[in-house]
DNA sequence: CATGAATGAGCCTTCATTCAT
DNA sequence: AATGAATGAAGGCTCATTCAT
């Protein structure tokens, strides 16, 4: 399939790639290089009074949207998680990509609690809880159930944040 | 595959199932028959007194366990899952499973709010945050990732509780 | 596929006949236990007068028509001939019918030769000729090739007739 | 069969025909590719002297002799014929075929007319007559039946010509 | 007589890979 | 750097047959 979809002969693939696995792997990390938590969420610019949009707006980021590149990342990691419920190497991996959105996640609300925007209790269950929302909510959009997204997410951030400075 | 674990020559499963689809077909909806709402959360003896514990064990409930054939129910659905990022078919039916779930953490919720233990805005963004967390979180414990689950779940949980109920 | 068809199991079946073949051969037997050339040309009662016209219904008799069973036999003779063309043992079978088809024919037009009727010379390769008309006319029925059957068959019967014999 | 026939494995088959159905359908193609009337009936050099034994010799043409490659056509023409009893698409197919011999009968028969060599009444059933047993004649052969080939397709010319044209 | 359950052999097909050129 | 041709292994499935009950 590859092969014709590229207009190539499958032993040509074979020149370029030593098994069908390299290329896989290969294809994975091509795909993967520019899905990282700074990809999305820009702390760079990150300050108190744009920290609960950066929030915000970094999930909607990370969720299919228009551009047919990420939504190929998208299908991607989804068909890569498929793979690492199966097999061991592909799930240490994925794993590593989660802890790095974890971290990520987790920075962004330790700075929100320094600065009185997050409670500050129990940063890294919060932390995580944001991550399996919007990883769940990406494969949901995926599969084209309906749900309110936009809603969904901003119920999540608002759970973290202290009362009065929840989004509307 | 199948025919070599249970012993037997492909033709004898041939004899019990008309094609391979309905092997698969059959075999989901066995697993699946005890895969429901109300199989995880007692919402039977539902009171205002065990309303907070029953939401918070529902959620464990539905994370794997030593239990052999949950895990194996848990197992099934995620291959399952997968098959239906790809088949129109499979989706239906997930789309339905899911559905179920959600509509039980809708009613939780409502009858939540009605006592005054829910915060009643949002009730629906809210049912399908748990939703997301607690299938996220199983699929999480089946890859083996480290983290702290109950707290998850029970951050998940309090988030959606009125200040004073929340549990410790 | 007969098992269904007769609300049997295959096993049962097998309590009646040793094997496929044997259920084969004696379908063959009873399907054709009445095809026989008297039972066409009913040459019992055949005089001067009724010749020709015994030799032309006759024929037509052997062709399929409205008549279901009939049509049955010419079916499976057609498989049965199928068969022959491969294996050995039933061509043996049906030259013997083949055969007996000839002698009649060969009778009758020697027969017709004493009363003046036929063309007493080379009536054997006449006789094959009809033969041989006879048999592919009802192939080509059986595959619903479009042509005069009937005009067909006359033309070749007239043409052993002597000339102020021949059918208008 | 035919993989170890032709010493390659199957799948080795399959990188030069995209199917079974394919391999057959080119096959069939491949064989029929000179199996037409001219081919055996040389009209190009038809006139009223050589018109009886054209007629004649046509027919032995078509009859299976040493010739190993037009043996094989006329076995796989059997086999072609029985899988259009059963099956529609090879039917039509079959039936442009012996269209074609009968529409060349015909046309010849026509020629034999004008010339004052073929009795001009029923040109169209002396056509049928004449492929009918032409075409069972190749079938007996095959089949290895006992009888006087050439005797029984002479008889049958004859019986289309004028009196004073037969052939002895 | 009949059936439920099973099986060896084989067929059509795909897939990952190789090898000579 | 690429290709034509091939292959072992396996997958889904059918068929004729058997055997214990």
């Amino acid at each position: 399939m590859i092969a014709k979809k590229v207009g190539m002969t499958k032993p040509s693939i074979y020149y370029h790639f030593a098994s069908k696995e390299e290329l896989v792997n290969r294809t994975y990390t091509h795909i993967f290089r520019a899905h990282h938590f700074n990809s999305y969420f820009h702390i760079d610019a990150l300050s108190k009074h744009n920290y609960v949009e950066t929030l915000y707006q970094g999930g909607l980021n990370m969720l299919p949207d228009g551009n047919q590149e990420h939504f190929s990342v998208l299908r991607v990691l989804s068909e890569f998680t498929m793979l690492a419920e199966r097999d061991e190497l592909y799930r240490e991996r994925l794993i590593r990509m989660q802890q790095e959105f974890l971290n990520g996640f987790r920075d962004l609300l330790g700075k929100g609690a320094d600065w009185g925007i997050v409670l500050s209790q129990n940063i890294d269950p919060k932390a995580h809880m944001l991550a399996l929302v919007i990883d769940n909510l990406s494969r949901c959009i995926m599969m084209k159930f309906d749900l309110d997204y936009e809603a969904v997410w901003k119920e999540t951030v608002n759970s973290v944040l202290v009362q009065e400075e929840k989004a509307k």
